[in-house]
DNA sequence: TTACTTTGTGTCATAATTACGCAAAGTAGA
DNA sequence: TCTACTTTGCGTAATTATGACACAAAGTAA
């Protein structure tokens, strides 16, 4: 890791990923406990150290495989943290990016980098080593106001999910609560998510493995379809 | 400037800035005519490198100053861009910011990097050196995004303005036409501006210099307020 | 003073949002 | 399978926001 220090003339380039996901109705991040100073046994984001040869995305594609295990998942650039003072190591440079995953289909490994890896809900994270409670905040704001006009959040639940879900998953995230009949009626009417088999019977007679499958995860079957 | 490649393990840091100005009703960009490889004579955004000790804004302040004699304008960042082989002078991150000025305001002055500085229209922008086409087109959007929410764009206009200026502005950026009598009652209604003396006549016995002032620039008092 | 341009205000039709009612479908226990 | 209960789908009415346009008052320049 002390390898990005070598270089005076340059501050070093690191990534910090807020690591989204939906559990038992809460929205959570993903928090690692460092086993090395800096901050030793605080809980951060996880991140890490740009390689001369790897793009943004790559560094956070590895960071999260190696620091947790996750793969293929839902990655967007956020911000660049530029503070002096922000690393007690010198001088670096996160670009921050968030994450968006469905921790059921993952299992969370804490990497040989940390003592423990675990996800907290956002209304009870402690307090974080280095910036990571302002990265963490902006993070939680855009995810909020994004949710707002595109469908990102999808990527928080199951491939499949009812109507219900997807509701709980809106109220949770932007706090508010949200009414059920006029919130199926946007869904539905928005061009980002095209229904099919809404009538309950219908899905029982087309879809009779899938309905079956409901009546333990309750699930309908809604496509995600992102508009041009 | 090419002190910032000494460094073989961390890629280069440096900041390019899309810089807006509204001028003769048009919505402008400051570009610059490089005076040295590579894309010698060709147009690319203002930028340079990061040193080591200074933060983010600082760069694009220095840059803006030194490049292009610019100061104390509004600027904010829009994105890192990383592909690797966007500068052929090596690895070079770029933390794209963009800024907003009232070119009547400044004087814009070639630095001594640059063989020329010169506004063009934002529709007549001609192809740009590096990833520049790229980062123009990202600044161009959240402009557009972000004056329909926030009341930035005011920093395009002189301190005092019409609401009809405004009003242009408006088009210009977004490229549409909006109906006066509605874009009237929508900025007088919204909170992020407080208009005092909307009556003409009011205006001429409550502030006869400030009328005065008016026949020439055909302003009206209207003043910003940020909400909190 | 007159002819013309710019600015301020209102009105009406349409669309979007919100707040509910209610019945059909599904579920679980006896 | 009957019953009591929960969840889901659809509708309707009141409120609010938006878009299109008319018109008169104020300003301007000859």
């Amino acid at each position: 890791m002390s390898k990005a220090f070598h270089s005076y003339k340059n501050p070093s380039l690191a990534v910090d990923l807020v690591v989204f996901g939906y559990h038992d109705r809460k929205l959570s991040v993903l928090l690692l406990n460092r086993k090395e100073e800096p901050f030793k046994n605080s809980w951060t984001l996880p991140g890490g150290f740009l390689q001369i040869e790897e793009c943004l995305l790559q560094v956070c594609n590895r960071i999260m495989k190696t620091k947790t295990g996750l793969e293929n998942i839902y990655l967007e650039q956020l911000y660049s943290f530029d503070e002096p003072g922000r690393d007690p190591r010198g001088r670096v440079i996160s670009v921050a990016h968030y994450a968006l995953v469905n921790p059921q289909r993952f299992e969370v490994v804490a990497g040989n980098m940390a003592n423990d890896v675990q996800w907290f809900p956002v209304d009870t994270v402690p307090q974080l080593g280095f910036d990571h409670d302002q990265i963490f905040g902006q993070a939680l704001q855009r995810l909020k106001s994004k949710i707002l006009y595109y469908p990102v959040g999808f990527e928080l639940l199951d491939e499949t999910f009812t109507m219900t879900e997807l509701h709980e998953l809106y109220e949770c995230i932007l706090g508010i609560s949200i009414d059920r009949r006029n919130f199926r009626r946007k869904i539905l009417d928005s061009e980002y998510i095209i229904a099919t088999g809404t009538k309950r019977e219908g899905l029982k007679n087309r879809h009779p493995d899938l309905y079956r499958f409901n009546k333990q995860l309750k699930q309908n079957n809604f496509q995600l379809h992102i508009p041009s």
